[in-house]
DNA sequence: CGTTCAATCCCATAAACATGGGGGTGATTA
DNA sequence: TAATCACCCCCATGTTTATGGGATTGAACG
């Protein structure tokens, strides 16, 4: 028997789901709430669903917020996101707040229950759509060694940068002097169109370089 | 019609993906290789495939190397792995080499008609271990701010710092002396066990505070 | 009520950094 | 051959950081 619980304020989306489920053999969707807040206030640490889902649309509190909470109460409940929204900052916010699925609100009921059924199992059902922006999280579009305006001696010295090295121990890594090295970094300012070491690590950091 | 191509050094597997898809309405498999270099030599612009399919371990250049190369050849082709590899590494590596899609060898082969079908819809096929795991990357289970020694003010000075700005433009930022931003700075590598604001810049941004 | 702790400020000194200038070499290329 | 360009080195000057010492305030906790 699976347990499903919902975070969702249209009264007629939630009941259709809540009831849909409770009609599946082997699940129970008792769990219904219209607000993060009103969850908050009944859920019992006695009872507790295995499965939420989840609106991000919500009156009071966000769907976002509302996760980062019951992921800290309640670590060990899925959850999965249940939006219309498929804006890569609102994906990648879910994620971050603890959501292992992410489903479009255009999901019909049976693959919302094969969703839900996929989470237990170890899984993370995603609508195409939101797969296909994760994915694109790691490989983005734009390349960038193509536009790196620096030489392969002024990346290694990004490298001493980011490694938290001063001038001298940089020098010394690369068996160069440290006037070298002010020299080459120099560049790497003018070049990047920074004024400071950190804005280079950041840079570097972001894949920017 | 759908052009598919796959490159896959066990003859067994992949002519028997092969002449499945072949046998499909609107597929058609005629890019079929044993390696990289294969590929590479007789892949013509002229006639490609839309999707490939591709093993990880092979024989010569490895899939992940491979994918970059071709990506960077053909970007228009949709790469999806398909491996017997299921850790984080070599998924993390494939996505960043390019890849739209994941697949477990253990996959049928009426899953890989679907999933190369959604490949060309603008999905991103993944088993559903595999998703797990991508998701996984955004919220590790190990939480961070538990961990997090910093204050909430260090915090935003570190954010400052992040943002390359002087100790002086801090100061501003947050309305208080440079002073007081030296000293929480203080207090922020004695609690992070780092010497210069470099370092603090690499943590924060690999998430480690 | 005293203790602890985050947060706010001040001072002083040495080290590291930013920025400007000035030289060179060797390889590539127009 | 002259021009670029990456790479190497040196100097001088002023600014910013790192690190040590202080002090005060208010909120929180037992």
């Amino acid at each position: 028997m699976i347990f499903v619980g919902i975070v969702e304020d249209d009264d007629l989306i939630r009941k259709s789901i809540q009831d849909f489920l409770n009609r599946q053999q082997g699940f129970r969707c008792d769990w219904s709430y219209n607000s993060i807040e009103s969850l908050l206030l009944h859920l019992r640490a006695e009872s507790l669903p295995q499965v939420l889902i989840m609106d991000l649309g919500l009156p009071g509190m966000s769907g976002i917020d509302g996760m980062k909470l019951i992921k800290q109460q309640y670590p060990q409940i899925d959850l999965v996101v249940f939006s219309v929204y498929n804006d890569p900052q609102k994906i990648f916010d879910s994620l971050c707040a603890g959501a292992t699925g992410y489903l479009l609100k255009n999901t019909p009921l049976d693959e919302i229950k094969s969703a839900v059924e996929l989470l237990v199992n170890g899984g993370s059902p995603m609508s195409p759509q939101i797969a296909r922006k994760v994915i694109e999280f790691f490989a983005p579009r734009g390349k960038r060694e193509v536009t790196s305006p620096l030489s392969s001696k002024e990346k290694e010295i990004v490298v001493g940068l980011v490694d938290g090295l001063s001038y001298k121990l940089i020098a010394d890594r690369l068996s160069i002097s440290i006037e070298t090295v002010r020299f080459h970094i120099k560049s790497i300012y003018r070049k990047l169109h920074v004024h400071g070491k950190a804005e280079v690590i950041s840079k570097s950091l972001r894949g920017e370089i």
